[in-house]
DNA sequence: TTGTAAGCGTTATCAG
DNA sequence: CTGATAACGCTTACAA
């Protein structure tokens, strides 16, 4: 197959100048041209397969319609829906999408923008940003948007849940099931939902007038199953005085209830767990994961919709940007039940070991 | 932040020519300047956070150090792993990826395809294609591979999984645990997983001299939940008379599985089902779905792999392009047991009636 | 309404 | 070893 034909060969063809042939084909400056010649070209472009080359126009007008994603990693089960939400709205607009896992590594995500920066992207939706950003204040004056995290300095819009109401919601329903000894297994604090979940369990716990109790505190270093399992083996090593534990998203209690299988301990009948996130599947999981939904899809098309707006609506830079937090709704499933007698969970901890 | 220093910023800078600087900067045309040149350049490059501009590259060499993969759907959990395979091998090499999603419409994946390619892609890993494709002959002197599909015709190298294999394994454990009767949920034929799946179920059927039973035959239209309940409803209306189902894949499995429990089936007691692709969670489903274990995340580098190989060392276009099968693996877990004494699961089925 | 011309940043070819 | 120059395909003042 020949290469791909150009507005040259359009303008050959058809017998104008290269600048009718883009304007023809332009939709903003099509009206400047007299209709049939509109029509002309247009009937040839269409016969000729004509697209217009990408790195022409970029390297023109210095934008690219393509916006990047940087995510830590996409098989992290909650980034697909989010992705695919961004997708969904910017390929309707004629974006495409370049995405980038970093691992949570602040040096590759710094890298991985900087090459997305020289791709002249037009925009860039991360949600890799850690809570305490320095990376974002350096990209200049191409777009961003933070999904589903948030910086602590607002430095760019952002789209987040309402991460403190789901914890509430969390923590209140395990109380109104009868359980007073709470451990929370949270996220990083380095990052925005486990510094905020955290704080949010905390502030919650004291509303309602939970005992503290600091061994019923562990600190994951991240959010997904091995940290689940390493924090519940640290948890039951210093104490089994207590009926239920609130996890920071929901790998982590998947990562939890493992652990306390192995120790024999019942879920929901001995311990209950909660979750964060309504991640895909997790209604299948033994026990179903009772846990706060977020909704990630929304999130994506609405981080979408604030870089379109940023980048096309002429940059009206905030003096603070806008950030938008979604609505969040508990769902109570299998894994948490009325608080288990004392004394029960603790035989049945020391039976274990 | 002022805009992102050029190739003249630095020429200028240390008062040499731009032809001289872009020598200097590429790896296999440095060694034509002198060793102090390239030194200092690189510092100022170093400096200056010097990134090429990649339209102007791409506008001149017609390469963009980017490839395209396309997806049915980004949310199926078979794709995360392996998108993540292809990013990781393209990501060392300096390829960036743009992502895509079809949803399965054909005419959709044209015309992402024709727009990545106005892109200037490098290269295309298509998940999305049909077992008749139409598209991949037109796509011209781009490297296309295809990932977790075949083309009916080879024209493209493809990393698929010994589907047949994979098959084989289920039904001779099924047929193990005593199953004669087994029921098969295929996929849409117009792809080529559910071409071959339904192929070597047949096959391996006759092998083992099991029953031939039309009734016990249902085709989906998508690998997903949704179709699995509805093709089990199908199934149930038709016959009650088997003891086992195997499943063309884990979704359609897991939509099997809901209905046999809505009509108060017990799985495995009453009846055995299997997946295929060991999807993420699948092993904490309820109840763990007994299914076939493929190498997503390879799958993803080795038709990385095969795309560089494509790019970089000279297109040479064999006669029959590459077929790499990945092994596969059968998984034994809760899903399937010892077969049910027929008039058992017919009871069964009677009741929920 | 259309043509002219310049230039975006890079690289390849050709001279020196 | 380095410089000059042209060209990739497109957009956009400006001129006609």
């Amino acid at each position: 197959m020949r290469s791909r034909p150009t507005m040259s060969d359009i303008a050959r063809i058809v017998g104008v100048h290269v600048s009718t042939v883009s304007r023809a084909l332009d939709p903003k400056t099509c009206h400047l041209i007299s209709p049939d010649v509109v029509a002309k070209i247009g009937e040839v472009a269409q016969k000729l397969g004509f697209r217009p080359n990408a790195a022409g126009a970029s390297l023109r007008t210095n934008r690219s319609r393509t916006i990047g994603i940087v995510v830590p990693d996409i098989t992290d089960p909650v980034f697909p829906p989010m992705i695919r939400g961004v997708e969904d709205v910017l390929s309707e607009r004629g974006y495409a999408v370049v995405l980038a896992n970093t691992d949570g590594d602040e040096g590759r995500e710094s890298e991985i923008v900087s090459s997305m920066l020289a791709r002249s992207v037009d925009g860039l939706a991360l949600a890799s940003s850690r809570f305490e950003d320095k990376l974002i204040p350096r990209i200049g004056d191409v777009p961003v948007v933070t999904v589903f995290r948030e910086t602590k300095k607002p430095v760019a819009p952002c789209v987040i849940f309402d991460e403190r109401a789901g914890i509430r919601h969390a923590l209140t329903h395990l109380v109104s099931l009868g359980h007073r000894r709470i451990a929370n297994i949270a996220g990083p604090r380095t990052i925005s939902t486990g510094y905020t979940r955290w704080e949010a369990f905390e502030a919650t716990r004291r509303e309602l007038r939970l005992p503290l109790d600091k061994r019923l505190m562990v600190f994951a270093d991240g959010f997904n199953e091995q940290e689940g399992a390493r924090c519940a083996e640290a948890l039951l090593a210093r104490t089994s005085d207590f009926t239920a534990i609130l996890c920071a998203n929901d790998r982590l209690a998947v990562g939890v209830i493992d652990v306390l299988r192995r120790y024999g301990l019942r879920c929901p009948e001995d311990v209950s767990v909660t979750g964060f996130n309504d991640m895909p599947y997790a209604d299948r999981f033994v026990p179903a994961l009772t846990t706060v939904r977020v909704q990630q899809y929304k999130a994506g098309r609405e981080a979408a919709r604030l870089l379109i707006e940023a980048i096309e609506g002429g940059a009206a830079r905030r003096t603070r940007p806008l950030r938008i937090v979604l609505p969040v709704e508990l769902v109570v499933r299998a894994s948490t039940g009325v608080a288990a007698v004392k004394g029960k969970t603790r035989r049945g901890i020391a039976a274990a070991r």
